[in-house]
DNA sequence: CGGACAATGACCCATTTGGGGCATTTTTTA
DNA sequence: TAAAAAATGCCCCAAATGGGTCATTGTCCG
């Protein structure tokens, strides 16, 4: 970004869109469009060499997705913000694309004052985005309510989650393998699982650790 | 929710900023306020028999704090918001928040219409937050580039996150254990790691799976 | 005071796992 | 088309794991 300028591309397959939004952007002070795609394959391919600072991307795209294209061009461009277009607000493909690594997301129907104000917001650390979405995302941190595992089990859970053996962890809590077998043992017990990999999964995927 | 009406309740221990919101909130059209405590520990204690709306819920709290209020107060009112007061914009504890299951968070000087506006925003199912905050919940998705495992590779990493152990994934995919044992060998050495477990953590940490 | 529970530890034993090597066939890629 | 990679499979073996039972000690709560 040079100064205040911010360079945009488009990656849209339907000329129209393409174009309007090219023009909206590219005519307002402040703001450049001069890449603008009608596929991911072409974006992929193009956009390296001009590294802008923020891609506007559909989401639903012929060939690869713009999901698809988001992950990889977060790779080749670790910079540049995208902001994914979509049709519908509360498609899933939206989170998938908050995943993949966008940014936010807007509405193809966004209001041109709106969609500038987006882009301002992506370029300034924000992350534009509805309601909807965004409550959704925080949902999806809640971690669960955990079963009732006393100080040494939640312990010895989070050190099984970094891999520990029964040999390593009882060498850190100073107690004896035979000990750290029989609260994993509890654990299990009250997590309802039989191996260490089921343990660690549910403990992972709620957040308990 | 009676009608529009939003019925709040504020957990914050100084008393001067306590009853100033209270009376900016109690005095707005549409909105109570009729419930203030100075500590997390009364909160939970009296909360419950007045279910209101939506709490503000201070995150430095003496004795318990806002956090671990939060993570109790959302099991024993699952319909009520909380939304967590906040006097630095940055702070970790925020993100923390989202985890214990706040619905988002505004700063301490946040002026009155901004204020009810957030709690219209939170009630009608959004997630009020700082465009830092929002990007930073945003980034914290991204999976991480997985290494290059083959597709093989792939299903059974995922089907150990399920605790599948050698026996099941082998019937699971018509081939022998043997075979099952060969691509896990291949997994670790690619992800480095020399057990399950830690290869369970590593794929969910970084939502390979 | 007695029961419940947590934490500690031990023993036994079958099964699983991890790591090493080696070989064949198919698929992909240069 | 030749080389590389992937997928399949087998063998061996030491170590780790999971599950069962039992015992001791301390703490907390009714």
């Amino acid at each position: 970004m040079q100064g205040n300028l911010i360079r945009t591309a488009i990656v849209e397959d339907d000329q129209e869109i393409r174009q309007l939004l090219q023009l909206i952007i590219g005519r307002s002070p402040g703001f450049t469009c001069e890449y603008a795609f009608e596929s991911a394959e072409e974006a992929i391919r193009e956009l390296p060499k001009s590294r802008p600072d923020l891609i506007l991307m559909d989401i639903n795209l012929p060939g690869m997705s713009g999901i698809e294209a988001t992950a990889q061009l977060r790779v080749l461009l670790p910079n540049t913000d995208i902001l994914m277009l979509s049709v519908n607000e509360d498609d899933d493909s939206v989170f998938d694309s908050l995943c993949a690594g966008a940014s936010g997301y807007l509405l193809k129907e966004t209001p041109p004052a709106a969609l500038l104000e987006a882009i301002r917001e992506a370029k300034s650390g924000g992350a534009p985005m509805s309601a909807q979405i965004a409550r959704k995302v925080v949902r999806s941190f809640r971690q669960q309510t955990k079963p009732d595992l006393t100080e040494r089990e939640s312990e010895i859970l989070a050190m099984l989650c970094r891999g520990d053996n029964y040999r390593t962890v009882a060498d850190a809590i100073f107690v004896s393998t035979n000990t750290v077998k029989a609260h994993i043992k509890n654990i299990y017990r009250k997590l309802e699982v039989h191996s260490r990999a089921e343990a660690v999964s549910r403990a992972i995927r709620n957040k308990w650790v």
